[in-house]
DNA sequence: CTGAAAGCGCTTACAG
DNA sequence: CTGAAAGCGCTTACAG
């Protein structure tokens, strides 16, 4: 319901009327009850479908929309449960910003009538976790919503169908976990990561006439997140620098300080010309061995994800750059999307929503710590 | 007000309460109306200095936040008007997208009771336009925000000053106009993206023996959001690369056409290593000088800007890199800056607040694309 | 299947 | 300076 109006100076203005129209209006209109239309509108049952029909026409021709403010206000509560891992120890390299996504939401909608319950348990052990929220819900407790981590192996996905066929709706962070009966998931843009840091890698190495040597910690093979960007960062090379040697070091949490070794001696031996790694824990590795083998500077490196050991390497030239995945903002959208069709019934376009991933230089890197909050400028 | 309980398998859980505290709550422990809570808590007249003291002491203590939801609800309109340039002819290299975070803005408040109207004028004529707005307050027309561009020259800042003066609170977009008297500006770090063009030209020669040269056109002088991206690139140059030979090309819009034939001589005469250019119209030009000189792919390129003719020129292989600006998000921020201001009383951390810069690969332009909205992918 | 009524938390006139 | 009352647009019990 916008009108154009053309000015005398050929400014062309418009304006967004704003006298909306509400229930009442659409009731009065149709000669029905208030609380007719509240039904027809919100999908309730108890009305007939030939007023439904009618009232659902008329909403749509006058371009109603439901007044959300008006709308939480009144509301029953909904239960969410946010099950990530814990904060500290391994999971302050990517999930103490994923809580502070979180956390951001749960803060904009204090006014929705949603109550979130977070749940930190110990990196590895969602399943316990997913187990006690089904005996909860077992005893009665209701629980209308749950953000979890993708399912890792055929338990995780049992637990969390048990949750669904409870009537839980369920959002995934970081896999599809398609099989589980979830609502949605979101994911970053592995393979873009992947490309991104082979992009840029052919970029340092353009004025070379030699063939160019590249070391890429490509992590666990076994973990999406960590396989995925390696294969794509394969992929671009072979396709766009063929001439290229790509030596992998694969390893990684546990075998982290048995990598560190083996780095440092590779990088003795032999100086190559660009170091990648696609995990944080292993691009903490990466920047302590080219400190110990004394070739930072001359060897190009390219970190994941952005922490405190991450931001300092690329502050002090260690790093060239960092692949960055924007966990804050994944898990922020993961909430929003579980609430969103909690409160309003709405799904988003696609049942997996896939972020942008983005490279971060020197010059921009003080955006990103100010924006993370949890990393010192 | 969160508690924070240990389960028996060591997660901790934090719980969000939710029965939070209302007005209504004040009033009957304090033994005052709800309506004198009222008066306080918005620092409206009305209520004895020691009455509001003793609730706002009450309110502070017991964590008290106004429901967003149920103020906007009743809340009197707000008229605020958004003067920016035509997204037509040459505006369809940024305003189309300031339009766009405009409309995303209004789209979102759309319950919040603010009455929003738009004004696009030619590319060129804001003092007009402002003075327009100017005689309408003058009529008794009651306006309450602006959002307009940091003006260009000493008319527009007058112009500006005058509204300010009526009763109007600006925010202006792409500039600081410390001396309009606005209450707040957006603007994207211009510096940054002068750094962080030419932290990757360094990467793109990094492995040359021999000095390298660089093309730069460097726009309007005496457009801020030309000169301050061209000086941060020299600053950096000199700094980092100091063997290296910027050449620099200026002029903008008006010399386009006499730019581009210098150009494709130059580029025939002596291809150079890198060729950049800090502005969007530049960038057009830029690119289509490389295909006419057939350099293309032996020049490394970086533009500025995200539009039709630059996401090309990236996909075809044209560009290495575009510096994106988000002209989209900074405008969505000057409108939400300025709605919270008039709605709530809040202001930002900052009068000036300074957007991040990004550099865009081909490997995730598709995402940029997508999240322009205007752009195909 | 349908409707009249109360109420969410706040804001706005208006009366004292 | 202070308060009682009506109402924003919707949702929820409850009664027919």
């Amino acid at each position: 319901m916008a009108k154009t109006v053309t000015g005398e100076r050929g400014e062309a203005a418009t304006q967004l009327e704003h006298g909306r129209v509400t229930m009442k209006d659409i009731a009065t209109a149709l000669g029905v009850s208030i609380n007719t239309v509240h039904k027809a509108i919100t999908g309730k049952s108890g009305v007939s479908e030939k007023t439904r029909a009618k009232i659902l026409a008329f909403a749509e021709q006058n371009g109603y929309r439901r007044n959300e403010s008006a709308s939480s206000l009144r509301r029953k509560d909904a239960n969410v449960l946010i099950c990530l891992p814990s904060s500290s120890g391994s999971g302050r390299y990517y999930y103490s910003y994923a809580w502070e996504g979180c956390r951001r939401f749960m803060e904009e909608a204090r006014d929705t009538g949603m109550r979130f319950e977070c749940i930190e348990y110990p990196m590895g052990s969602q399943l316990p976790c997913l187990e006690d929220v089904l005996v909860r819900v077992n005893d009665g407790e209701r629980v209308d919503g749950l953000v979890a981590l993708a399912p890792t192996n055929a338990a995780e996905t049992h637990a969390l169908r048990a949750l669904t066929e409870a009537g839980i709706v369920i959002e995934l962070l970081n896999g599809s976990g398609a099989d589980t009966g979830r609502f949605g998931s979101v994911v970053a843009d592995y393979e873009a990561a992947g490309h991104l840091m082979a992009e840029q890698t052919c970029n340092l190495v353009r004025s070379r006439t030699d063939s160019a040597h590249v070391l890429l910690l490509s992590g666990d093979p076994y973990v999406d997140s960590h396989y995925l960007v390696a294969r794509a960062f394969h992929e671009y090379i072979l396709e766009h620098l063929p001439s290229a040697e790509v030596e992998d070091f694969t390893g990684a949490h546990a075998q982290v300080d048995a990598l560190r070794a083996k780095l440092v001696e590779r990088l003795r031996s032999d100086v190559p010309h660009v170091a990648c790694s696609v995990f944080a824990a292993g691009s903490e590795v990466l920047g302590d061995a080219l400190v110990e083998a004394g070739c930072t500077g001359r060897v190009a490196a390219i970190g994941s994800d952005l922490f405190p050991e991450s931001v300092l390497a690329l502050r002090r030239g260690i790093f060239t750059n960092v692949v960055y995945k924007d966990p804050t903002g994944l898990a922020y959208r993961a909430v929003e999307a579980l609430a969103q069709h909690l409160l309003w019934g709405t799904a988003p376009a696609a049942d997996v929503e896939v972020f942008p991933v983005e490279l971060v230089f020197r010059s921009n890197l003080d955006h990103y710590c100010r924006e993370a909050g949890t990393l010192e400028a």
